[in-house]
Parts: structure tokens; C-alpha cells; sequence
DNA sequence: ACTGATGTTAATCATTTGATTAAATCAATT
DNA sequence: AATTGATTTAATCAAATGATTAACATCAGT
């Protein structure tokens, strides 16, 4: 007998190569769409191997779902909620994040704004804890600066605008590269653009 | 017998209340996750009937995709290429239409968004037609303001901003809601104040 | 070599699902 | 009221799909 997790050096277990190819389909085409029989194929073993080292199709799909969501939503309290960095370092350092991260995981944004509209409910108990970004040091921050400069503005606005001018071309990238005849690389490098563009106009958004 | 396209004063007819429920369901979960019972739930009528009207779920499903095209992409290049309004003018004609339009239909933007990443090529062929952003007069307009300011932005990226900030929050919106405990009503408010507020931000990011 | 645990496969099952059929109902016309 | 064509339904079909089963293979420890 041997323990499951000790062939680490091991060239990838076949439970792992079913759970990436399980996260390539799941997270391109969505749980509806996907067929156990795709990720079988996707992964090259045999559809009941899926079953007998997940049990079923959606508790493999919990499992990449929370990862996904991890990867989406994991990084952004510790961001948001540090006290030594100031405003303008955590909208450069969330832009870094995104960009960065939905480069290599192109997939995601849309993968989750599925998630967002279809178990809204769901979600929520899946990411409460601790991460409310009404209560944050960067709310706080930004607020301070709303009062200095005589503006109201609802933080959430803030945070909306962030998030939007960094994610959603990552969401509408199919259709921007189409529209405009660009390769991968020169979009991808559209968005290393707006590693520094979106920090500039957001501090023009505020003021600064 | 009746032509079946003059009981317009009567209580919509039995095609009306079927592609209204296909609509409905569509938009909300998707091609693969609705099934043909749904639809016939939805409209109260037998499974049989919407075979009967419309052929085939992929049928029915292409007519209502290209209804939601038409609402999310089809008063774009009227606003764009329009030479009698002002860069300005145009940010603002935009994003009210988004907003007006997204507050009314809120399951459009993930509806499309899943369009874009499922059949790229298949909606290509859809609007290309004259559709052009890069060579509109919004283009041109956007791009003798760059050389006037002696800056040099891609003009896709202020289209980009505009789109993201407009129509990423209603993608978000459940999400937005839940984190932040916000009413239905109290988010279509904030939505209502991005009409003033997004052309404000649009015109600080491009120096104005 | 033998044993038992683990990994893998082909075959099969039961349910779901898109679609069809044949019969029933309805409304207008004769 | 009988006829006729359009509309609607219940019943059914065939394919797709998630899951299970039973047999076979591999391999570590004896």
C-alpha cells in the first residue's frame, strides 16, 4: 500500500491529469456544456476512470470551481486590506495581479461571471469570510482622500472601475481580436499596456 | 384560415409567448443548460409547440441570439460614425444607451460575453458589415484629440474603457449585490449615476 | 510465484433530452 | 352541422449522457 500524495517527483499522477484537463474544459466551456466524456478524451483515459477518482461530474466541477475562484478572488483582500501600502500602490498592485494572472488564465473572467449568475446564492457562503471590501483600509484610504478633495464618491464605484477597465477585455477578448484582425501577442501586449494606463486613469479619475 | 401575422391587436399570439419564454430562458442560462421542456414550461404550452413553431432548439436559439446581438451591438456604429457629434457627445450617447438598455434587459452582457467565447468565427460573420470601430468617425475624432494633447493612446483602449465601465458592472451584478448587500433598486441607482459619472472619468483619463 | 490493493478498461444501465407522430381540439367557412 | 385547415396535446422514439459494473492489468510486499 502507498500513500496517494507522496509521488510528487513522479511525471503527473493520472488523478492530476484528469483534474487539468477537467479545469481546461470546464473553465472553456462551462458545467452545462462540458460532457464527462469530453474531459475523458481531453485527458486520454477512459470516461469511468473520471468517476472512480472523482465520483461524479460535479464534484469534480466543485473542485475546479473553488480554484478558479480562489485564483479570481484569493488575492484581492490581502491587497485591499494592508495598512503599509497606500492608494495608489494597491490599484497598481491589483491591476499587476489581474493582468498578469488572466494572461496565463484567459478563461477565467467569463468562467466566473457564469458562476456569479447562476448560483449567486452559492457563491456567497463560498466567500463571506473576512472579505468585505466595504470594511477594507483601501476603502478607508479612499474615502480620506474624497473628503481632502471636497468629492463624493461611493467607494464602490472605485473599486468597480478597477476591476471592469482591468477584467472585462479579458472577457471580451475573442471578440476585440476578431474585430480589430490582432494576433494573441499583440493583444496580450494591449493588456501589459494597461499594466501602467489603468493606474494612471484611475488616479485622473479621482483627482490625483 | 388565418395569415398568422394579423392578430396584432390580440392577446400575443402563441409564437409571441414561446419566444418570449425561449428569451427569457436563453438569457438567463445559456444554449446547453436550457432544455427545450424549459422553454415549454416557461410559456405554459406542451413540449410539442415549440418544435411545431420554430423547428428546432438551435432554431429557436439563433433567433434569439441575433435579437440580443442586435440590442447589444446594434445602435454602436450609429453612435460612432455619426459626424455631427463631439468625441464627448459620443461617450455620453453611449453610455446612456448601455445603461438605459442594460437596467431593462440585465442578462444580456453575460449572454453575449458567452457567445464571443463559445463561436468566435460564427459571430464574426454576423457583423462585420460595415461595422468597423478603427475606421469610424469616433476614431478619427479621438485620434486628432490624441495629436492636439501630444499623447499617443491606442484608440482601442478608450473604447475598451468605455465598454468595461459600462457594462461590466451589470455582468457583476449579482455579485455586487451580495458582497454589498444592495437592493435591486439601490444598484440600478448607482448604475443611473455611472450615466453622469463614466463620461466625467472618460474625459479626466483622456486629459480633457 | 502468490496475494491483495490499486489502476484501467469495455460493456452496459437508467435517465434525460431533442424530436416526431398521430390523434384531439378549435375556429372559420360553407 | 359538416368541412377544413391551423393549433395543441399525449405518447413515444432515438440518441446522448452520467454513472455503474465486472473483468482485466499492474505492481508492491511477501
Amino acid at each position: 500500500m502507498m500513500k496517494e500524495k507522496e509521488d510528487i517527483g513522479k511525471s503527473e499522477s493520472t488523478e492530476q491529469k484528469i483534474k487539468e484537463a477537467a479545469r481546461k474544459v470546464f473553465t472553456s466551456k462551462g458545467y452545462a456544456a462540458t460532457r464527462t466524456r469530453d474531459i475523458a478524451e481531453e485527458s486520454g483515459f477512459n470516461l469511468a476512470l473520471i468517476n472512480y477518482y472523482f465520483r461524479s461530474k460535479e464534484k469534480l466541477f466543485e473542485i475546479i470551481m473553488l480554484e478558479n475562484l480562489q485564483l479570481f478572488m484569493g488575492s484581492i483582500m490581502g491587497i485591499l486590506d494592508e495598512p503599509a501600502t497606500s492608494l495608489e500602490e494597491k490599484v497598481d498592485l491589483l491591476v499587476t495581479y489581474y493582468v498578469d494572472m488572466l494572461i496565463v488564465n484567459p478563461g477565467i473572467p467569463v468562467f466566473i461571471l457564469n458562476l456569479i449568475n447562476n448560483n449567486p446564492e452559492a457563491l456567497k457562503e463560498k466567500l463571506d469570510r473576512a472579505s468585505l471590501v466595504a470594511n477594507s483600509v483601501f476603502v478607508k484610504q479612499f474615502q480620506e482622500l474624497m473628503k481632502k478633495k471636497g468629492m463624493n464618491i461611493h467607494p464602490l464605484h472605485l473599486f468597480m472601475n478597477i476591476i471592469s477597465l482591468t477584467v472585462f477585455p479579458f472577457a471580451a477578448a475573442p471578440m476585440i481580436k476578431a474585430k480589430n484582425d490582432i494576433s494573441d501577442e499583440a493583444f496580450n501586449q494591449l493588456m501589459l499596456e494597461r499594466k501602467k494606463l489603468i493606474p494612471m486613469w484611475v488616479k485622473a479619475m479621482m483627482g490625483v
